[in-house]
DNA sequence: TACCAGGTTGACA
DNA sequence: TGTCAACATGGT
């Protein structure tokens, strides 16, 4: 079923989306030949969608099956009102970050499927984002049906140099394994930890083996969707010395949390974006 | 070819 | 509590 819906570039963007590291498998199938428009796909758990732009109507068409249309809608957060974040953000004199909103229109914070969440950022570690999307394909392909995630009970008997060779995924195998594991046994449950309120659940995630404060921070914002998560990596350290040169750590930190109270996260990724994209 | 990448762990001061 | 080498591996 088509369900559509108007946007202006500033409210939806998949092209920003899915190239700002937040989703490692949202993709654009076909690059619009003889007239036919862009088309984007996503999965996220057991559910399938595609969408395009229809320039007739001038809407963009989401294409799924109709019990699942909640669900995308919740994923892709349209009840929030970027917008009005946008509007916040202009009221500062943050030329960094004015100029990466212009960068970035149309950027939302997706509700992705949490368990797929939790294992993408155990990959991320310590890694690049071409590699973590090639590692996660490979887990698909190999331990699914190339479309979907696979479950952890599929990962959690898995050895672990099965699951090193040929998947670039190097020490991370090992965190994959035993987080699978600990699924499986019902000793870790992620819905649950994602219910709770935001310091519990931030130190939950730190009590799990190869899951530290940044990839904590990373689940907590696009997986949890606590919009106030501020994670900070090797680019945002980039960001905070050399863009934000007049601040110390903590007081750049405090600017965040006071100015952006509430959506901390999507400022980051505003950041995190164009920094990548200007490098 | 070195250095880097959406870092974390465990050891040691 | 803070610092630091080690960790696998492909991208740049």
């Amino acid at each position: 079923m088509v369900f559509s819906k108007k946007f202006t570039p500033e409210e939806f963007n998949p092209e920003v989306i899915m190239n700002s590291g937040q989703v490692f498998r949202m993709k654009r199938e076909t690059k619009g030949a003889d007239g036919m428009p862009d088309t984007y796909s996503a999965c996220s758990g057991d559910n399938d969608i595609y969408f395009y732009l229809n320039t007739e109507k001038d809407t963009w068409d989401f294409v799924c099956d109709e019990n699942q249309w909640d669900f995308w809608q919740r994923y892709f957060d349209f009840d929030t009102d970027y917008v009005a974040f946008n509007n916040e953000i202009r009221k500062y004199e943050d030329k960094f970050l004015k100029d990466a909103l212009k960068d970035s229109f149309g950027m939302r914070i997706l509700r992705q499927d949490l368990w797929e969440v939790f294992i993408s950022y155990v990959i991320s570690q310590n890694n690049n984002i071409p590699k973590i999307k090639k590692s996660i394909q490979i887990l698909c392909d190999r331990y699914s049906d190339g479309i979907h995630f696979p479950k952890a009970e599929t990962l959690a008997y898995i050895p672990e140099t099965e699951l090193m060779d040929g998947t670039a995924l190097g020490y991370r195998a090992d965190y994959i394994i035993g987080i699978s594991k600990k699924v499986v046994a019902g000793e870790l449950d992620i819905e649950k930890i994602s219910k709770l309120p935001y310091e519990e659940a931030y130190s939950k995630l730190l009590e799990i083996k190869g899951i530290g404060p940044k990839v904590a921070n990373c689940i907590m914002l696009y997986g949890f969707h606590f919009m106030e998560s501020y994670p900070i990596d090797t680019w945002m350290k980039k960001i905070i010395s050399e863009d934000y040169k007049d601040y110390s750590k903590n007081d750049y930190l405090d600017y965040i949390n006071c100015s952006y109270d509430g959506f901390q996260g999507y400022v980051q990724q505003l950041q995190f974006y164009h920094k990548r994209k200007t490098k």
